[in-house]
RNA sequence: GACCCUAUCGUCCAGUGGCCUAGGACACUCCCCUUUCACGGGAGUAACACGGGUUCGAAUCCCGUUAGGGUCACCA
């Protein structure tokens, strides 16, 4: 009742960290952190020809991206390891004996087979309830395998062993796991060990209800690495599928949700994936994240697209599109004519705006009022160009669009007048004059 | 096939017998704001799978049906 909790992630170095995983992880470490417990990686490598130093890789990389620290385990060391599986044999061949000196085992063929007793086996599960497996009158169902002809060893067994020596507590996993439990609880008892609690969580699914295969889009945490989200955004989604606040908050900080998480309040219907919600939550995440955080996460895609400047000129241009991206990847792009005199001029814009008719000679106009100007900021070139606008008697619009294009060379971005005070009086002027070069008649 | 889980708007959640003519969010549509694109504000479309019970009263409890999903590997 009073033991401390433990808790653990247990994958299997595939190459990759599914968001199913991923979410299993996350359940773990917010009940360890909730209750105050210890969070424990386990690498599951018992089939060794897949275990590789990247596979392995691959998932320290997810988990740290998302913030799920480990108190034990690889890397990080601990009183229970070692932590992979395929260097745990004699711990696995001590465990085996005595299965096998209880006559728990038998040999078929080779492979050795645990003795599962067909009765009446109870589950009393965090998430789903107690839930009653009848096997009396079960007909088909071979024993399970422990270990095979060579010697290796079966994951049902290594699983159970693992979470003995570690000490687990609580078993947070797959739903999918749910009908493999009983078995592991009459392996605990042949072992002579109480089993631990055991949690299930519910599947993560597709938009067509199928299970999420690695190819899908958003299905594994490399997706959101690679796709411009700011983890803290990933990981609230995350919870969100299969647990919430009961308030209907959506935006939740991870110390917040830490506070209230628990096991009780986790549902027990699977999940439909939709990647359109975590990308709302990422523009919300950027919209409301503090420049510094804003700025640390853009560097990394500002410095694959060659932008390199120092934080005091990228902070006021990455301001500009603060409250309108929605994923870090975009930034580059959106920003990219403020770094080169020579940005390209996208022909719809130019159709549109600079061949309209008086369209250059407007521009002239404009430039020749903020030439004259002491002051760049965006109010007054406001000002300035709406006064020159009402003064010819036609609209602020037919200054502002040519404008625009003019500058940056696009239709769109960033509001006109703050675009122009973080270019500077200078700039702008040199850019009007060789647009208007380039596009008269 | 056997066993197990699940079943509220297209999707994610709220709802644990009366406060529900079912609430929030994403998406979608429309309107407002507006120099573009966004943000923001407002409005709207949209659900208790079906059938029986229990009860004065059921989205909420029970049974059945149906439909999804999972497990039954010498995969993990």
């Amino acid at each position: 009742m009073t033991a401390p909790v433990r808790v653990r992630f247990a994958p299997s170095p595939t190459g990759y960290l599914h968001v199913g995983g991923a979410r299993t992880a996350l359940f773990n470490w917010l009940y360890a952190r909730h209750h105050g417990g210890k969070f424990v990686l386990r690498i599951e490598d018992t089939d060794r020809a897949r275990h590789s130093e990247e596979a392995v890789q691959v998932i320290y990389d997810g988990l740290r991206w998302l913030g799920l620290d480990w108190d034990e385990g690889p890397e990080i060391g601990g009183d229970h390891g070692p932590y992979f599986q395929s260097e745990r044999h004699a711990i696995y061949q001590r465990y085996f004996d005595q299965l096998e000196a209880g006559g728990h085992i038998y040999n078929d063929g080779g492979a050795w087979r645990f003795r599962f007793r067909r009765e009446v086996v109870e589950v009393d599960d965090l998430v789903c309830g107690k839930v009653a497996f009848d096997f009396a009158n079960v007909e088909i169902m071979p024993d399970m395998t422990v270990r095979r002809p060579d010697g290796s060893w079966i994951f049902h067994f290594v699983n159970v062993v693992d979470d003995i020596e570690m000490e687990i507590t609580h078993v947070i996993r797959g739903e999918d796991h749910l009908s493999n439990t009983p078995k592991h609880i009459q392996l605990y008892r042949a072992l002579g060990i109480e089993p631990p609690r055991f949690g299930h969580i519910p599947l993560i699914l597709n938009k067509d209800g199928s299970k999420m295969s690695k190819r899908d889009q958003g299905a594994t945490i490399n997706n959101y690495l690679e796709g411009g989200y700011a983890p803290e955004a990933v990981v609230n989604y995350l919870c969100l599928l299969g647990w919430s606040p009961k308030d209907d908050t959506e935006k939740l900080d991870i110390a917040h949700i830490v506070e209230r998480f628990d096991l009780a309040n986790v549902n027990r219907k699977a999940a439909v994936f939709d990647l359109a919600k975590c990308d709302w939550l990422n523009a919300q995440y950027i919209q409301q994240m503090p420049m510094g955080r804003y700025l640390e996460l853009s560097r990394p895609w500002l410095e694959k697209a060659g932008i390199t400047a120092d934080d005091a000129t990228l902070e006021p241009i990455l301001a500009l599109e603060k409250m309108k991206v929605t994923h870090f990847h975009e930034i580059a792009d959106r920003i990219s004519f403020f770094f080169t005199e020579d940005y390209a001029y996208d022909p719809a814009a130019v159709e549109k705006a600079l061949r309209k008719p008086g369209a250059l000679d407007r521009l002239a106009q404009l430039s020749e009022i903020y030439a004259a100007l002491d002051t760049f900021d965006a109010a007054t070139l406001e000002a300035k160009l709406k006064e020159l606008a009402a003064t010819l008697g036609i609209k602020p619009a037919e200054f502002i669009h040519p404008a625009r294009v003019a500058v940056s060379g696009r239709g769109v971005g960033p509001s006109l007048y703050h675009m122009l005070e973080v270019l500077g009086k200078e700039r702008v002027l040199v850019r009007v004059q060789q647009t208007r070069e380039r596009f008269v008649a």
